[in-house]
DNA sequence: CTTAAAGTCAGACATGTTGTCTGAGATGCC
DNA sequence: GGCATCTCAGACAACATGTCTGACTTTAAG
């Protein structure tokens, strides 16, 4: 388990994400049909400026070893959740997850398959820390 | 189980918010000075500006009955991280809460008394649904 | 070779958010 | 009256966000 370092991303940039989770290793000219509908002259630089910017934050990586550079997600949706409910916890639980999974629980918003991989989680941990 | 609302609030209005949870029906200058220890100028207005946005956001209440304004929390801890934890589950996890809890409970950071709780949770809504 | 298509890069831009503060005026107290 | 204490309206810089323009480079086609 890694401590989950701070992935802040927009919601842009997170549809960006999105798609190459979809589609790993895509070029620009193959993400923006998939992410703007109507097809704009200046889709193509908004794509490449979210990209740059995940880039720079750490979250794509880039293949410049082609003409068009391919990228792909340097983080994973995973990450993605562990770094706002890492945040989550420091901000509104003293960094304690405790109450999250308790008002998760709690709430009724689980359906029956989830609690269910709950339990076997919690067994599993069982038996690892007795 | 109250559909949440979507709450935002930013980290110098949590802040303000912390406060009042921490010691509900306060006035400006109650709150000044938990929140500041630099006793500046600025500050009380700061305050005054952070706790009209919060008030426009439904966050806070004001009594206007009195001279000076009494504040008090609109919304509870757990309104927040509802909040949160929907926002959370919506963009990342196509709105289901499960991988949120699967998360938690297998990344280790629950303490073994987390993991009671969430047994005991989890029987009683057994016992609810069976 | 010339050209057009397709890229990259640097940077601009409008808009909104965030945390901060100033100044004008109302109100109560000694 | 004079002063401390409020409220209120609004300003402000700094930054975030999503968008786009223009200059320039490389590739492949004619």
């Amino acid at each position: 388990m890694t401590h989950p370092r701070k992935i802040e991303v927009t919601d842009a940039e997170l549809a960006i994400l999105q798609a190459l989770w979809e589609r790993p290793h895509q070029a620009i000219a193959s993400l923006v049909p998939s992410l703007y509908s109507r097809g704009g002259k200046g889709e193509y630089a908004t794509v490449q400026t979210l990209l740059m910017r995940l880039e720079k934050k750490g979250c794509v990586v880039r293949d410049r070893s082609q003409r068009a550079h391919v990228f792909a997600a340097a983080v994973q949706r995973e990450d993605l959740i562990a770094s706002h409910l890492t945040t989550l916890a420091e901000k509104l639980c003293g960094g304690s997850f405790g109450p999250l999974v308790s008002h998760l629980v709690r709430g009724g918003a689980l359906k029956e398959e989830d609690r269910q991989a709950i339990r076997e989680a919690l067994s599993e941990l069982e038996d690892d820390t007795p």
